[in-house]
RNA sequence: GGCCCCAUCGUCUAGUGGUCUAGGACGUCGGGUUUUCAUCCCGAAAAUCGAGGGUCCGAAUCCCUCUGGGGUCACCA
């Protein structure tokens, strides 16, 4: 059946600007079900569109697969036995390839002027017919129009047969098959000299031998002219696998404009890298235990293509949201958290504290970067609201609580939890105070906020000079 | 519009002819623990399996039609 040796397979993103959550989420499929077989997961770069081209966009994509720990093994930046690993870099092979398929007629040129063709686009929409080239070229005998094309703008266009079909078993839709009459005129080689992402991802996948295409279902209408190239060249076409779109929530296909798209921003929002890792999981996949939570290593051991759907999954942050906070308090070591805390730590952030803090607000963390507002009291000078203090009780009453409150505090023998407790909780029953009321009214004065990490450890970890201080603050407020 | 793909709770999904009066997770709501928030625990609501026809003793599961959604129709990828 097939003759590929080993499973092969690539993503091939294009760098024009950001990296995208959907250019991951293919990463990972691709990525797992190579290691699923042992094989190899390359990438390519994919920049025949010199147009589209953005500066430093290559790289971007590397750091958010690094972010993510998505790992390669060829590439341009690790190199491999199937170097280049730009298209850019290819043109060579390309033309190579151009060069047989004109001369064996499966490609012809065309002369057609950007302002003829959209001429033709124009009367056919008129017709109520399909847009479509009309093969006025095609009929050029190839000597003459060999001739021409020396100096003549021209481009390479494939002549797909008006008769046949295109047949597949696409490894998660099953059989899929096309008319190759209803299949336009491909261009191969753009005027530029150039390929165009249809030839030159046939080449490229030939030639570095990629066993199994798994992208996603966009590509679907295209794989006709692939695999009519495939055939033209006499090579053995690998086996496809479309993916489900990840969709916005109105359900079209996931897009800027309506969704956050770009990886980089994910990670400078706070999100773990594993646990989105783990939430693409799950887009269109489910584990044969029904599991939510694990970890790419076991992914990788049991995925099974089988279990892919086809329906295209909604990419829903809700999940995800959650999905994060279970690393952030169930899946990490301590120091693991702190250290991917670290971009998310404000530079006032008192260090040696840090071991003290985390703890109290861990169970609290949602994104990484809720740190920071979820802790800026233990550091920096915070401000009481008078009315807060005052909520369920009256001023007098609360002078009296805090008056008592500091006195005991400030005779108090060891400035520990146990200690802290027993010595507010015994006031409170004491003067019979209302345990809501008082607990809420020293919490706002010691931190001024209304929610807050435990009242007693907080004060612990905040130290007797400085609570005792924003309790006679507060005492003035009133 | 042509072609192609798809269709189970709001969302992610389980389910491959009978154990489904459809299971789990997120979210939502209610309750418990508690000095607040959060965590944690318990519970509830939530899909007449897009609709209509078949096939079968029996269908979410197989077939057909329709409807709906999506993708694609470039010298973009």
């Amino acid at each position: 059946m097939s003759s590929f040796l080993t499973v092969r397979t690539r993503i091939a993103p294009s760098p024009t600007g950001i990296a995208h959550v959907g250019t991951a989420y293919i990463a990972l499929f691709n990525y797992v079900f190579a290691k699923n077989h042992n094989g190899k997961f390359i990438i390519r770069i994919e920049d025949t569109d010199r147009g589209r081209f953005v500066e430093g966009a290559e790289q971007v994509i590397y750091d958010a697969l690094t972010w993510l720990k998505i790992p390669h093994d060829e590439g341009v930046d690790l190199g491999g036995p199937f170097e280049p690993y730009r298209q850019s870099e290819r043109l060579e092979i390309y033309h190579q390839h151009v060069e047989t398929l004109l001369e064996n007629g499966t490609a012809y040129y065309c002369f057609c002027s950007p302002e003829e063709l959209q001429a033709m686009r124009a009367e056919q929409q008129k017709q109520k017919q399909l847009p479509m080239y009309d093969g006025r070229c095609s009929h050029i005998p190839y000597a003459e129009a060999k001739k021409r094309a020396k100096h003549e703008k021209h481009v390479v266009r494939l002549r797909m047969p008006d008769s046949g079909k295109a047949e597949w078993e696409d490894a998660i839709r099953g059989h899929v098959s096309f008319e190759y009459a209803l299949i336009d005129d491909q261009v191969l080689l753009k005027s530029d000299g150039f390929p165009t992402y249809h030839f030159a991802v046939v080449v490229d996948d030939h030639m570095m031998q990629i066993s199994h295409v798994i992208r996603g279902e966009e590509w679907i209408s295209s794989t006709p002219k692939h695999l009519f190239l495939y055939e033209a060249f006499g090579w053995e076409t690998p086996t496809f696998a479309h993916m489900p779109l990840l969709r916005n929530a109105d359900h079209s296909k996931l897009s800027k404009r309506k969704n956050d798209v770009s990886l980089i921003s994910y990670m400078n929002k706070g999100y773990i890298p594993e646990a989105l890792i783990n939430f693409l999981c799950l887009m269109g996949w489910s584990h044969p235990e029904g599991k939510d939570i694990f970890n790419l290593d076991e992914f990788r051991r049991v995925f099974t293509i089988d279990r892919m759907q086809t329906t295209g999954p909604i990419f829903d942050l809700n999940k995800l949201a959650w999905m994060n906070g279970i690393y952030i308090r169930e899946k990490l070591t301590q120091d693991q958290l702190i250290e991917a805390l670290q971009p998310f730590t404000p530079t006032d952030f008192p260090m040696d504290l840090m071991g003290k803090i985390l703890p109290l607000v861990r169970e609290r963390l949602v994104l990484l970067s809720d740190l920071e507002s979820l802790t800026d009291f233990f550091y920096r000078d915070i401000s009481v609201n008078p009315a807060e203090l005052l909520k369920k009780s009256e001023a007098g009453v609360v002078t009296e609580q805090l008056t008592r409150t500091i006195a005991e505090l400030e005779q108090l023998s060891q400035w520990s939890v146990a200690e802290l407790e027993t010595c507010l909780r015994s006031l409170q029953e004491k003067y019979d105070w209302k345990k809501s009321q008082y607990f809420m009214m020293i919490r706002v004065a010691v931190t001024g906020k209304t929610a807050t990490p435990p009242l007693f450890e907080t004060m612990e970890v905040l130290g007797r000079e400085k609570t005792i201080e924003r309790l006679r603050e507060a005492k003035e407020k009133i």
